[in-house]
RNA sequence: CGGGAUGUAGCGCAGCUUGGUUAGCGCGCAGCGUUCGGGACGCUGAGGUCCCGGGUUCAAAUCCCGGCAUCCCGACCA
């Protein structure tokens, strides 16, 4: 029997990431245009994002901190250029407390302000710097058109925020934070190749005077803005009286960064790893890394089963029993199927007496019977063969819908199925603005031997322009 | 804010053109029985301000007017 669990993907990218989001239990739309609720299971993942990011910011040397939710609407009008950027998409309280406000409050679409406020304070010497700073909150960007996930009105995300004593530190912590913290985080956690480089003065953060991005190919070739890290320049710390005394007691402007990741990540996650039967989730991220299905109902398989739970879990691996047998054996497959559980053992009477379990790797789609014995050890293998066969499949995906092109009508026409190379010189700022008009974006700048430049004008920089999301 | 479309059960939809008894279907949900190794089946049942307001009519989900909301394509964006 044929089975067809969700719509074909290449006829209805969005429906059919819809009914993942909905089939795999992981968001529903929340009651306020372009809000999200995350589920448990779609939230589980979100933990291991953050738990995963948070240890790499922590090596990166950055504490964790909280500041408010609501902002003066004054701050945000102290860097000209970020509010330029942000007013259209805030939120503004103008009443609380039953009564008009003097001065109405914000709701924060970024932290960049109300930080530096705080930094000024806190800042008084060379001797307090870098000052290295992170926070996990939630923010709000009244966005135009909101989708669950990649563009919600409310999401969740870390945004880390520094102060340097010089424009060499923090363009080195910057780099530092892209690269250790989330390009490690994206391809060896999330098993996504992203291309890292510079985004165009056009495609900068408002108010940055560099902005370094991570880019994900999705599975319909289209490209996805997995994180970001910003050079502020002296543009906030001016702002916002962020000073200090050198050791030779001249008073300096600092140089500050922020950067962040966000649950847009779980929507790269589905887009980039998901196939028509569901999501597949890697193994490293997996909250839920094996489940145990008891096939049919009988005593001695689920003790089996919950024996076989327990070692597995015993041996480090995060496994959980499903002997829900009230639900029909091929309802629950097809539902771990659903929700990219990476291993799924099933075990009924059939495999008892033969002293094995059925193991089906989600990501391969192998299906093997093993012995019970030592099955732990195979487990764990199996885990790690999985994660790069995701990985490769992925950049072989990539690579495999990446052109190197010469010329504007060539770029559309690649960026019709994928990514497209030019070099910058042959785009520039007019050039960007045609791809536009198509509906193709400058991704991000990197040199011809893939690494990140300095600065936007390094001669013979590549432009990877593609659609996005 | 421009261009297109849609609002009917928890979800997905039909019915509207040509007004007419008690508004249907699939999925899901509840009960009983048979099933159970890849989304089982039968029977029974619960569940509805047909987006809102007004109008036409003996009679409106259906026709007319006004409003609201949502979705898709653009501009904005982690």
């Amino acid at each position: 029997m044929a089975k067809q669990v969700l719509t074909p993907r290449a006829d209805d990218f969005p429906r059919w990431y819809q009914e993942v989001l909905n089939k795999a239990e992981l968001a529903d739309n929340g009651p306020v245009r372009g809000t999200m609720v995350i589920r448990p299971y779609g939230y589980a993942i979100w933990e291991r994002m953050q738990a995963e990011v948070d240890a790499r910011i922590k090596v990166a040397g950055a504490e964790n901190a909280y500041f408010p939710l609501f902002i003066p609407e004054s701050y945000l009008k102290r860097e000209a250029e970020h509010v330029e950027g942000f007013s259209p998409e805030v939120a503004v309280v103008t009443h609380a407390g039953g009564k008009e406000l003097d001065e109405p409050v914000v709701v924060r679409p970024t932290s960049e302000t109300v930080i530096g406020e705080f930094m000024a304070k806190w800042i008084q010497s060379y001797r307090d710097l870098p000052l290295l700073l992170n926070q996990w909150a939630n923010v709000v960007r009244w966005e135009l058109r909101p989708r669950t996930f990649l563009r919600s009105t409310e999401f969740l995300w870390q945004e880390g925020h520094t102060a340097h004593a010089s424009q060499a530190d923090a363009h080195a912590y910057a780099t530092q934070i892209l690269h250790d913290v989330y390009e490690d985080f994206m391809v060896n956690v999330l098993g996504m190749p992203v291309l890292v480089g510079m985004k165009t003065p056009r495609e900068r953060f408002p108010g940055a005077v560099n902005t370094l991005t991570l880019e994900g190919m999705m599975g319909d070739g289209k490209a996805l803005q997995m994180g970001t890290s910003h050079e502020l320049g002296q543009n906030f710390a001016r702002a916002f009286g962020v000073e200090f005394l050198d050791s030779e007691g001249a008073q300096q402007i600092a140089w500050t960064t922020s950067w962040g990741v966000s649950t847009r990540m779980m929507g790269g996650l589905i887009l980039a790893h998901g196939d028509d039967a569901g999501l597949r989730v890697p193994p490293v991220l997996a909250a839920t890394q094996v489940v145990v299905v008891v096939v049919r109902d009988d005593d001695a398989v689920v003790e089996r089963a919950r024996a076989l739970t327990a070692e597995l879990v015993a041996s480090g691996v995060r496994a959980i029993l499903d002997d829900k047998t009230s639900v029909s054996a091929g309802r629950r497959l097809t539902n771990w199927e659903l929700k990219g559980v990476p291993v799924r053992i099933e075990l009924g009477p059939r495999d008892l007496a033969e002293g094995v379990a059925t193991v089906v790797c989600r990501i391969t789609g192998e299906k093997s019977a093993v012995s019970l014995d030592g099955l732990p050890a195979h487990v764990q293998a199996e885990l790690d063969r999985q994660q790069m066969a995701l990985l490769g499949e992925a950049i072989a995906h990539r690579e495999g819908n990446t052109a190197d092109v010469t010329s504007l009508d060539d770029a559309r026409e690649a960026a019709g199925t994928g990514w497209a190379r030019i070099p910058w010189k042959l785009v520039g700022e007019d050039g960007e603005t045609e791809l536009a008009t198509a509906g193709i974006t400058v991704r991000c700048l990197t040199r011809a031997d893939g690494t990140v430049p300095d600065a936007d004008d390094e001669p013979d920089l590549v432009a990877t322009v593609a659609r996005s999301y």
